[in-house]
RNA sequence: GGUUCCAUAGCUCAACCGGAUAGAGCAACGGUUUUCUAAACCGUAGGUUCCAGGUUCGAGUCCUGGUGGGAUCACCA
């Protein structure tokens, strides 16, 4: 909204007239709906100067600012606070600049490079609901940089190597009996994750019989016989043994098949994948420069550390006394790498919140490095999802699996459908793409509605339902427009007479709508769309229902208001394609 | 134990870098359809914003202390 800037330029000079203020913070804000009124300035601030009651000093800037800016009609003060109100026509020819340019996003990205990393899943067990989550996340902000007009780079960074996936390839090797995809029927991740399971529920049994016997419990889990041949196997895999690699591509492609379903049905995807096999050792070199530059400093043992006590942290390990490095230490590597690939001005990391001790560490590293581009290391940390029963944990098998809950809530979908029974004359192939557009969207609003930042609960019960504060409640929205605009031809309208004050608020949220993917671009939060999204889905519906729009006799106000409709439209599309989701033109 | 994040209606969440009488959805209760899709709309009820201090014209928001919960602090990833 320009009309901010230039009030507030207008507001500066009227201080600065009156009161002799000449530098002063000053912030109009959206005007409480219980109040009349579009923006709203607080004159609190300015009384130690004006010395005067606060509601002279409001009617002494509103009569300055009125006579400058021809846009306001009228203001009102309440204590001290001045409520300006814009005429009508200021409103419509908002809503006019929407409809004939379309949504103006301010382009603060100036196609400055950044990189996203998300995803980043282990090859060892398929996805579940946290992974939902962190995908869900990660595109979603990728959308809204790039509308915001950053050079996207969406980034995985595949975890295929390490001890654990060696597990799932000894217990395959030991009771797989060849089995496969094809010959099991199950999907490839689901397939490897059995042996996963398999592997730690044998372990665990490996290691109470070993405590039977005497033995306590750290040393039961080295003298494990399942878990030494697991670290024989990783050995075999870092020297390069043809049948452990062999076995591990195979197991691996299997892992990978069962994925691209579950990101192509999340509708997911990435422009540049890493793999950690291929990274991992990254980061060596590095860790011998900073030993030079006296960044790092080795100890007897021969393992080297950074001091972050000046800092408030601990001592780091950044190499271990065998010379093998450590988790850190990849990432050290990794961000090099990207910034020799894409020279990105922006890098961030979509992960979880319990690895904020590890980012922060990470982005200190790279800045006593002398990296130049620490400083735009971002940790888009979120939070865990919980069950009504308490945390997911693997372990016990309470883990959401995402391709069973695509399938829970995409069957709801079709129920639901099928119960209202509105869907006649469509084909089967439209009602099947209709029930994955409703299903998927639900779970993916259901997360993406909470600010990203905050640890969240998922109850099924509630993500099922497709009433209030949910994707299909919007998506129904959007479908009441579409169906009207289907049943008119695009019209143009001039300024009617009066605006309805649920018309204005259409058109003041609709106005609004590019501040609010600023702010969410600014603050890595997607949930600000969605909500936005929300608020303008649920005045369409009371607007809808209080006012007719196609039997309106007035030919006017009849054009307009299909107008505005389409507007609303466009922006619920727009919304929801930041967030991931699509909208049906019917349900 | 050190560090760190969190606590808002019965439940799940909002509250735009400190602003007005803290808002939605679900659940509960009552109402709305011969009219553009009722997956909708309207109304009623529901609050000492965990507690105690402090800063300020003004605090859910900032500071201090406490209570309760999560995470993290490995030569794990």
């Amino acid at each position: 909204m320009r009309i901010t800037t230039k009030l507030t330029e207008k507001t500066q000079e009227a201080i600065s007239e009156l009161y002799d203020i000449s530098e002063f913070d000053i912030s109009f804000e959206q005007t409480n709906p219980k109040f009349e009124g579009d923006l709203t300035l607080v004159v609190f601030p300015f009384l130690k100067y004006s010395k005067k009651r606060p509601e002279d000093t409001a009617e002494e800037i509103g009569n300055f600012l009125t006579k400058q800016v021809h846009e306001i009609k009228s203001f009102n003060i309440v204590k001290g606070f001045l409520n300006i109100q814009f005429s009508d026509e200021y409103w419509l020819n908002e809503l006019k600049d929407h409809v004939n340019l379309g949504i103006q996003i301010p382009k603060i990205g100036d196609n400055n490079k950044i990189v996203v990393e998300y995803s980043s899943p282990n090859t060892n067990k398929p996805l579940h609901l946290g992974h939902i989550r962190n995908n869900v996340l990660g595109y979603s902000i990728c959308q809204i940089f790039d509308a915001v007009g950053f050079d996207v780079v969406k980034n995985n960074l595949v975890n295929d190597r390490g001890i654990h996936i060696c597990k799932s390839m000894v217990a395959y090797q030991k009771w797989g009996n060849n089995e496969t995809p094809e010959s099991s029927g199950l999907k490839g991740d689901h397939l490897i994750g059995k042996y996963y399971v398999k592997f730690d529920k044998n372990y665990q049994k490996e290691i109470q019989e070993l405590i039977a016997k005497g033995i306590d419990k750290e040393e039961a889990k080295e003298k494990s016989s399942l878990m030494i041949e697991t670290r024989n196997m990783l050995q075999k895999w870092e020297q390069g043994d043809t049948n452990t690699v062999a076995l591990w591509k195979q197991m691996n492609g299997w892992v990978y098949e069962g994925f691209d379903h579950t990101y192509k049905r999340l509708g997911v995807s990435f422009d540049k994948i890493y793999y950690e096999s291929d990274t991992y050792l990254l980061g060596k070199e590095i860790v011998q420069e900073g030993l030079k530059s006296e960044v790092f400093f080795k100890k007897e043992d021969g393992s080297i550390w950074i001091d972050l006590t000046p800092e408030g942290l601990d001592e780091k390990i950044v190499q271990r006394s065998d010379g093998t490095s450590v988790y850190i230490t990849q990432d050290i590597g990794t961000a090099d790498l990207k910034y020799n690939e894409f020279k990105m001005d922006k890098f961030v990391y979509v992960v979880g919140n319990e690895q904020d001790y590890h980012f922060k560490v990470l982005q200190l590293i790279l800045k006593r490095l002398g990296k130049s581009y620490a400083d735009g290391l971002y940790h888009l940390s979120y939070g865990m999802v919980d069950l009504p029963e308490g945390k997911m944990k693997s372990r016990e098998g309470t883990v959401v699996d995402a391709d069973e809950l695509m399938d829970e809530v995409v069957a709801t979908a079709k129920k639901q459908t099928e119960e209202l029974g509105k869907t006649d004359g469509m084909s089967s192939q439209e009602l099947s793409d209709l029930y994955e557009v409703l299903g998927i969207g639900a779970i993916k609003y259901y997360l993406l509605k909470v600010d990203a930042k905050k640890r969240m609960m998922y109850d099924p019960k509630e993500s099922i339902d497709f009433q209030g504060n949910t994707a299909p409640f919007i998506q129904y929205t959007y479908t009441r427009i579409a169906s009207l605009l289907r049943a008119t031809e695009q019209v143009n309208f001039e300024v009617p007479a009066i605006l309805n004050p649920i018309e204005k608020e259409l058109v003041k949220l609709i106005s609004n709508y590019p501040n609010v993917i600023l702010s969410a671009a600014n603050n890595y939060n997607p949930s600000e769309v969605a909500n936005a999204v929300y608020e303008i889905a649920k005045s369409f519906n009371k607007f809808y229902h209080e006012l007719s729009i196609l039997g309106e006799q007035d030919h006017n106000t009849r054009c307009f208001r299909i107008s505005l409709s389409n507007s609303v439209g466009h922006t619920i599309k727009h919304g929801f394609n930041l967030l991931g989701i699509q909208v049906p033109n019917r349900m």
